[in-house]
DNA sequence: TTTTTGCAGATTGTTGACAATAATGGCGAT
DNA sequence: ATCGCCATTATTGTCAACAATCTGCAAAAA
């Protein structure tokens, strides 16, 4: 797109009720508001959001595309419960963009984004220090979600997002184990560090690695393997 | 009267208003009856279909989600017009999936499903030798889509389709150019040769390289020639 | 007791009407 | 003749009512 000359008006112009309801919606389920498998009843969400119907169907619509809600007709929307076999998928493709994103990173990183990525590591150092989980968690998040901006690729960048919240919502099973204990301080280094050499092979087997620790990290946590299905 | 079970009712039962509208909007779109940038009219969509307009909103905020439409406040929905930068974007995204979906096969791709790829290129073959572009160009689309299937990663394989859909919608901008000749018939048989060696990177560098191929062949039809800086 | 059958309530699917906003076209002033 | 303003029209945004379907329970039949 071309550049705007007044970005709030572009603001304004996306709140339609059915987009204020999406994100409405997508808060709540990733904030835990509505817990994995729970039935989103239209008419009560209406109610709650002061809108009718029409914008909540709509939301839902976009909610089922973006894989947060699951629409059974005539009988509902639920939140998904995404089991663990498909879980670890997820967690697979991610590490594979992070991959693309450390190859292109060693190619085109600039010494402000190098910056900026050392100012959130630092960032995150001191969170650890100071045993704030929910920021050093934040920090991480915002960590690679500016490495995959940096990378250029808009459309992997929207398809990693979609990616992260998905992954959010599968934590959101495991509400018990609040430690997601920052093993990976040290390892944010060692990813702008292998960036910095150059070695688009390197950088992107550092990355991919980095994602698939997280990964191991979380997903035994789930649930054994069921085998049973149909 | 077969006593099989009933698919039919399955069917039925998952097809709602919104979804056949979604499918055939779609269907319509990726057939070229709605050129890119077009304007699509819920009123005269909804008559055409012999719905009222919700379905077809809820089908348009679906299909906005999936990359297919834009969607602009108080103005409509119009079909995706994709700027070559993004369709660069997009098919590099894609050639790292099938990427990923080398490594994987070369290490786990049964000889039944090898089998099945075996087919499926001896097919082009034969498509080639009659000159037939169009069951070519299908036989392609359903190998890959095979080989990403194949992989194991469900994820991966929607995220793929999406890609494909959008490409498609790329390639409509260009219909003068109906030859998309099959420079890359032998090149399927290096694929499955890289996958059978079992060496997951080098399975998936043919794989990338192939897809890459793709880009080269029918991107720079597009471009107006920005002013080049690779 | 167990199963089935038929209501009654609740929830979703769909529709048509109304309100708000943007596109269109005419009219007058300069 | 052209530009700008205002009324008209078309289109989208939102809503509330109606129809179809599912769920749960209780009563009747086996």
């Amino acid at each position: 797109m071309s550049a705007a000359p007044y970005p709030t008006i572009a603001q304004l112009q996306n709140n339609s009720l059915t987009m204020v309801v999406q994100q409405e919606i997508e808060r709540a389920i990733l904030a835990g508001e509505h817990a994995p498998g729970s039935k989103l009843n239209e008419a009560a969400l209406a109610l709650k959001l002061g809108v009718s119907r029409g914008p909540v169907r709509e939301a839902f619509r976009m909610l089922d595309e973006a894989g947060l809600v699951r629409t059974e007709k005539n009988r509902g929307v639920f939140v998904r419960d995404i089991p663990p076999d498909e879980a670890a998928e997820i967690y697979e493709l991610r590490a594979a963009m992070e991959e693309l994103v450390g190859r292109q990173l060693a190619r085109h990183m600039t010494d402000a984004q190098r910056d900026e990525a050392d100012a959130l590591v630092q960032a995150m150092d001191v969170a650890v220090q100071a045993q704030d989980q929910h920021t050093y968690h934040q920090l991480n998040l915002r960590f690679h979600d500016r490495l995959v901006e940096m990378a250029g690729n808009r459309k992997l960048a929207a398809i990693y997002r979609k990616l992260v919240k998905e992954i959010a919502l599968i934590r959101r099973r495991q509400l018990a184990t609040v430690g997601v204990l920052p093993v990976s301080a040290s390892e944010h280094r060692d990813i702008l560090q292998a960036i910095a050499t150059g070695n688009p092979e390197h950088a992107g087997r550092v990355m991919f690695d980095h994602a698939l620790d997280g990964k191991e990290r979380t997903l035994p946590l789930l649930a054994p393997a069921t085998t049973a299905a149909t």
